[in-house]
DNA sequence: AACGACACCTGGAGGC
DNA sequence: TGCCTCCAGGTGTCGT
């Protein structure tokens, strides 16, 4: 699900909510022990248990929790995963179900009502991760493996001043492959998945299917900062839930609201009206304008 | 090295 | 209503 707005969002929602609250208990609620990948639950346990979290962060698609042992946790939340944060009176009992949350708050949304993982903190707060799909990982490293895990793992951020855009053609012009799986790709670019992909090429006027080492140099720029442009507006509007993704306070984002491309096939390009088609790029379901992005 | 296929899970939507 | 098939925002692995 969550691309890096949505992951960006979350951790925004975090830092104001969990930092300095201490660990007290870790809980898997039925059948969803592989979510914590690293560890087993015991052992996962043992480590994080009595930790402080000191500080939140975001690499790539991943939320980075900071301890005060030395330890790092990692969290994952694939396509379906979202992160909640209990206030006063609300809770989560240990088989995933709510108590002091009505129907009609954000919690009680349906999407929030597959609670995998809930950490016991300090103070009588709880934070649940929710995961229909059980997809999302949960992973413990000491904190200098995982800096350096991340670092390496991953591509450049796209709001990384030295991601020029003269760096950026230069990085295309070394890839056959198409554009569009080439963005998605994390060792290549951190942080974009599907939809803000579909976004990013509309906007920046680009077949999906477009070799990489075809980009003129004026096409790579403007998809550098057409990537940034939807990136930047999908955290404004606090992310894109179109099924699943939830903030911390169980609300919805509302980038859905303005997407151009992702998932229009079928309705007229809100550029130049042509009918939007829908492709499957590398399985992934494409949405594009075939008049504005042009197969070279 | 690069690319495609598939697996991991579960629920919702749409067709018949 | 009930059953069936397809679809989903991500990524790890395995095969060619």
């Amino acid at each position: 699900m969550p691309e890096l707005p949505e992951v960006q969002t979350t951790v925004e929602g975090l830092k104001t909510t969990i930092v300095g609250h201490a660990i007290e208990n870790v809980r898997v609620v039925g059948n969803s022990q592989k979510i914590l990948r690293s560890h087993d639950h015991g052992a996962f346990s043992a480590i994080v248990v009595g930790a402080k979290i000191t500080n939140v962060s975001r690499r790539a698609k991943n939320i980075v929790l900071d301890l005060s042992n030395v330890h790092t946790i990692v969290i994952h939340m694939r396509m379906s995963g979202h992160l909640l944060v209990t206030s006063d009176k609300q809770r989560v009992t240990s088989d995933g179900k709510w108590e002091g949350v009505a129907k009609t708050d954000p919690l009680g949304d349906p999407k929030n009502q597959f609670i995998r993982v809930i950490f016991g903190l300090s103070g009588g707060k709880q934070l649940a991760f929710s995961d229909l799909r059980k997809f999302g990982t949960i992973d413990v490293y000491k904190t200098d493996a995982a800096k350096k895990h991340l670092q390496e793992k991953y591509g450049p951020e796209p709001f990384d001043k030295k991601l020029t855009s003269e760096r950026f053609l230069q990085m295309l012009k070394s890839k056959k492959t198409a554009i569009k799986p080439l963005i998605m790709d994390q060792s290549f670019i951190a942080g974009v998945g599907n939809i803000y992909a579909d976004e990013s090429l509309w906007r920046a006027k680009i077949h999906p299917l477009t070799p990489a080492n075809l980009l003129a140099s004026a096409q790579a720029k403007a998809l550098l900062e057409a990537i940034r442009t939807v990136l930047k507006k999908g955290i404004t509007l606090g992310g894109t839930s179109i099924d699943d993704y939830r903030q911390p306070n169980g609300q919805k984002g509302r980038f859905g609201e303005v997407l151009k491309a992702y998932s229009r096939h079928g309705q007229p390009c809100p550029r130049c009206g042509t009918i939007m088609q829908r492709i499957v790029v590398g399985q992934r379901g494409t949405t594009f304008c075939p008049h504005c992005q042009k197969r070279p």
